[in-house]
DNA sequence: TTAGGGTTAG
C-alpha cells in the first residue's frame, strides 16, 4: 500500500474484509497517517475486521483513542458479541450506560444476544428496563430480542408476556416464540402459535419440526417435514438429526442419500448418527467419502470422528486421526487434544494418552483431569498423584472431578493414608464440597483396608443421604473382614433401598455359606427367590459369578 | 431479531 493512499481506497480495503492481521495494520498505520483515525465511519469498518479475525484486543484500544465514539459504541458492542465475547460486549454497554449515553436501535439487539449466550438474565432484565425507559418498545428488532434473550435464559412465561405485549409482530418474533416453546418443550404451544400466526417462512417451519424430533415426536416432525412448502439443508439435517436421536439409523441414512446439498453440518450429523447408536466403522467410512468431496474438515466434525475412534478402539485409527488432525491444522485446539487424549485412555494406551497430553502446549483442568482419571482406571495411583502435583505446580485448580480420579487411584492401590489426606485436601485447597463419588471412594478405599469402623463413621457423617453403593462397598468389605453383624444390618438396609440387587443378598448368603449357618443362608436365598431376584436381566458379571457361588440358577 | 452439528474429566 503506497503512503497516498486515499479515503476511498482505504474503504476499499476496508470492505473487503481482509483477513490477514497485517494487512490490517498497514491499514490502521495509513489511517493514522492520513490523519483519519478520528474519522468514525472508517474506524467503524477496521474495529469489524479486526474483531473478525481475533484481534479484539486492538479494536478496542483504537476504540479507545476516538474522542468521540458515539456510533462506535455499538460497533464494538455488536462486533463483541458477533464473535463471541459476550462479556466484553455486556460490560461496554454497562460502559456506555455509565457515561449517560443512549444506545439506539443496534445496540439492543446484539447485547441483548450476549445476555442470552450467557443466560445473564440479571443483566438482561437490567437491559429490558432500559428498552422500556429509553422508548424503544415499538421497535420490532429490539423487542424481539427481548423475547429471544427470556427465551434462552429459561423464562419462556416472560417471554410470552413480552410477545403479548408487542404492538408489531413480525414472523421473527412469532418463530422466536415458537422455537421458545419448543426448546422447552412446550410443543402443544408451540403447534398453536404455529397455525394462528399469519406468514410462515422455512426457519418457523424447521424450529416446529426440530421441536418436535427433539422431544421424540419423529412421526409428527417427518409429517410436517412431508408438508413443509419449501426445505433448505437444515430442515433436511433437523430431519436426520431427529431419526438418530430415535436410533433409526436407516431413516438417517435414507435422508442423508436423498440431500442434495450436504454441508459439513449434515456430514457430521449422520456421523454422530453412526456413532450415537454403535456404528463407529459406518462413521469412519462415512468420513472417508466425505473426504472424496470438497467439504471442508472443521472442528466440530473432528471431534464426532474421535468419538467415533475411541468408541472403536482401534490404534491404527487413532494413529491416522491424528494425523488428519495435525493435517487440518487443529492442533491447538484444546477441545480436540483433550478428546485425543482421552481415546487413548479409553482405547486402553496410557502411554500414547500420555505422549497426546504432552504435545498440549496450554493445558486445562480437562486435561489434567483425563489423564489423572486415565491414570487410576489403569491402576497406576503413582503417575496420577505425581500429575496432580504437576497440576498444581501449573496453578491450575482442581475441581471435584480431578478429587475423583485421585481418590479413585488410591483406592485401586490401597493407599489409605494418601486417600485421607487428599480427601480432607479436597475441602482445603479447592474448598470442594465432597460428593457421593468422593464418599464411595473413601468407604471403599478404607473398608478394603479393613477400617471398617472409620467407613462406617464416615458414611454416618455424611450430610447427603447415601446411595446404596455406598452401603453396597461397606457390605464388600464386611464380606472381605468377615463381619458378620455388620453386615446384616447393612444387608437389610440394602434390601429395602435396591430389592432388585441380586449381590446383596449373595453377599450375605454367602457369608452365612463360610460360616455353614444353614438356615440363615437358606432364608436369604428364599427371601431373593420371593422376591424374584434370579432372573432379574442385567447383573453384572460380579454379580453373576457371586449368585454361581450361591449356588443359584441364572439365566443369561 | 428466529432454525441445524461435536466433545472432554465421573
Amino acid at each position: 500500500m503506497c503512503r497516498q493512499t486515499s479515503l476511498g481506497d482505504l474503504y476499499g480495503y476496508l470492505l473487503k474484509r481482509p483477513k490477514s492481521s497485517s494487512q490490517l495494520d498497514q491499514i490502521h498505520a495509513q489511517i493514522i497517517v492520513s490523519g483519519l483515525h478520528q474519522d468514525n465511519s472508517l474506524i467503524m469498518k477496521l474495529i469489524i475486521s479486526l474483531m473478525a479475525c481475533g484481534k479484539q484486543m486492538i479494536a478496542s484500544l483504537i476504540f479507545n483513542q476516538v474522542e468521540y465514539p458515539n456510533v462506535l459504541w455499538t460497533s464494538m458492542i455488536r462486533g463483541y458479541s458477533c464473535y463471541g465475547h459476550f462479556r466484553e460486549s455486556i460490560l461496554l454497554y454497562a460502559r456506555m450506560r455509565h457515561q449517560h449515553l443512549c444506545p439506539n436501535n443496534f445496540s439492543f439487539p446484539f447485547v441483548l444476544k450476549s445476555c442470552a449466550g450467557l443466560k445473564a438474565l440479571s443483566e438482561g432484565e437490567q437491559i429490558h428496563a432500559d428498552v422500556v425507559k429509553l422508548g424503544f418498545v415499538s421497535d420490532v428488532f429490539v423487542q424481539t430480542s427481548v423475547l429471544d434473550m427470556y427465551v434462552k435464559c429459561s423464562r419462556i412465561e416472560t417471554a410470552k408476556q413480552v410477545f403479548d405485549g408487542m404492538t408489531v409482530k413480525n414472523v421473527v418474533s412469532w418463530t422466536a416464540i415458537i422455537a421458545g416453546y419448543c426448546r422447552h418443550g412446550f410443543l402443544d404451544m408451540a403447534q398453536e402459535l404455529f397455525h394462528d400466526m399469519p406468514v410462515r417462512n422455512v426457519v418457523t417451519w424447521n424450529a416446529l419440526i426440530d421441536g418436535l424430533a427433539q422431544f421424540g415426536d419423529i412421526e409428527r416432525a417427518r409429517w410436517y417435514f412431508d408438508h413443509m412448502p419449501e426445505k433448505n439443508t437444515v430442515s433436511w439435517t433437523i430431519m436426520i438429526g431427529g431419526y438418530s436421536r430415535a436410533g433409526d439409523v436407516a431413516n438417517a441414512r435414507l435422508l442423508f442419500d436423498k440431500m442434495i446439498d450436504k454441508e459439513v453440518v449434515a456430514w457430521t450429523v449422520m456421523i454422530s448418527c453412526y456413532v450415537q447408536n454403535g456404528k463407529p466403522g459406518e462413521a469412519i467410512k462415512l468420513f472417508h467419502e466425505m473426504l472424496r468431496t470438497n467439504i471442508m474438515v472443521d472442528e466440530v466434525i473432528m471431534l464426532a470422528l474421535i468419538s467415533a475412534a475411541t468408541q472403536l478402539g482401534s490404534l491404527n485409527v487413532c494413529a491416522w486421526i491424528e494425523n488428519c488432525i495435525s493435517e487440518c491444522g487443529f492442533g491447538s485446539d484444546i477441545r480436540i487434544l483433550n478428546a485425543v487424549v482421552n481415546m487413548y485412555v479409553q482405547c486402553g494406551n496410557i502411554e500414547k494418552a500420555f505422549n497426546a497430553f504432552k504435545k498440549i502446549p496450554k493445558k486445562d483442568v480437562i486435561s489434567y483431569n483425563s489423564m489423572i482419571t486415565g491414570y487410576a482406571h489403569h491402576g497406576d495411583a503413582n503417575c496420577a498423584l505425581s500429575l496432580f502435583s504437576m497440576m498444581i505446580d501449573a496453578k491450575i485448580q482442581p475441581n471435584s472431578i480431578t478429587f475423583t480420579g485421585i481418590l479413585t487411584a488410591c483406592a485401586h492401590r490401597g493407599l489409605v493414608d494418601e486417600g485421607r489426606r487428599y480427601f480432607h485436601l479436597m475441602r482445603d485447597l479447592g474448598s470442594i464440597v465432597p460428593k457421593m463419588e468422593h464418599y464411595a471412594c473413601m468407604v471403599d478405599l478404607l473398608g478394603r483396608a479393613g477400617f471398617i469402623d472409620e467407613a462406617h463413621n464416615l458414611i454416618s457423617s455424611m450430610p447427603i443421604r447415601p446411595e446404596a453403593s455406598i452401603w453396597g462397598a461397606l457390605l464388600g468389605a464386611c464380606k472381605i473382614h468377615g463381619n458378620l453383624e455388620l453386615a446384616e444390618s447393612i444387608a437389610q438396609k440394602l434390601f429395602e433401598i435396591e430389592p432388585e440387587n441380586p449381590g446383596n443378598y449373595a453377599i450375605l448368603a454367602n457369608m452365612y455359606v463360610e460360616r455353614k449357618m444353614w438356615d440363615a443362608a437358606t432364608r436369604v436365598r428364599m427371601m431373593m427367590k420371593r422376591r424374584g431376584v434370579c432372573k432379574t436381566p442385567g447383573s453384572s458379571w460380579a454379580e453373576v459369578s457371586q449368585l454361581f457361588d450361591f449356588g443359584c440358577q441364572i439365566r443369561i
